[in-house]
DNA sequence: GTAATTGCAAATACTTTGCCACGTA
DNA sequence: TACGTGGCAAAGTATTTGCAATTAC
């Protein structure tokens, strides 16, 4: 299935003219295995990056793929900007920790399709999207 | 009403400890008068604060009231970061532009509210808040 | 062969801190 | 007077860009 996905994947960059690099290949898997926000940092570093390539290609290489709708960047109150695989039909919401940073999906349905709806019909914006956080502090940190 | 507003706010701060300074009633009416996330920038900019005190003083004040609970501080996407009054039973989302940036105040009642409660609940997550803003290019922009 | 992509280094942008002067309590 | 605050300037961190070398097609 993931070998599936990372085709598709790639086969989607291609469609639009990117070009099928190593560095294409290792930003998506990486992307794909760890099915979570990743920061520039933590995808540059990461054993499938490292060595592989500068942080300046992965960052462009994020930048195509979040043009192209791919990859989407998140908030996430730090510093540092998250990116996040855009799969179709798999939206996710977050709970963050506020003390220790862990990022963790919601597995409850997002109760705020409905409303997203009557916003889009309401005020013709388009591509409407939204993006939906929890902040707290963890029972770890507490 | 804002004569109130203005004169709770210090009143908070300064049962905290904080002092009655000129920055720091100017930044609340700043904050009050706009009545939307801000800027570090904007806020040091805005006409009330401009040679009035220095960035770096917008800066530590909006740190302390973070901290006690007087601002909060959004990610909203762009590199810098944006901070709002909270006041009390005021929640507020948001709809963005990612085109121009505009940030609009969604005037529907917010859809969250059960699931963080379940989520409270369910994970024992303490000060548990959320945060949800809507992105798309508004009609002036298509 | 040609144009897209990459690496390296430098430039930006925004945030954060140090230190001494100053103002509030 | 004493200690929290403020201004200025410098340091820190994350992002973004320029350009020549390289690689995919």
């Amino acid at each position: 299935m993931p070998e599936k996905t990372i085709t598709e994947l790639i086969d989607r960059c291609r469609a639009t003219g990117l070009r099928r690099t190593k560095a294409l290949e290792q930003l998506l898997i990486t992307l794909l295995e760890h099915a979570r926000p990743m920061t520039l940092n933590e995808l540059a570093q990461s054993v499938r990056l490292t060595d592989q390539c500068d942080k300046a290609t992965v960052f462009r290489l994020l930048q195509r793929l979040t043009t192209i709708g791919i990859t989407r960047r998140l908030g996430l109150h730090e510093r540092a900007a998250y990116f996040t695989l855009l799969l179709p039909g798999r939206h996710q919401d977050y709970l963050i920790c506020t003390e220790c940073g862990s990022i963790e999906p919601i597995k409850a349905p997002c109760p705020v399709h409905h409303l997203e709806e009557e916003i889009r019909e309401k005020t013709g914006y388009k591509n409407l999207y939204h993006e939906l956080e929890f902040f707290g502090i963890c029972p770890a940190c507490a």
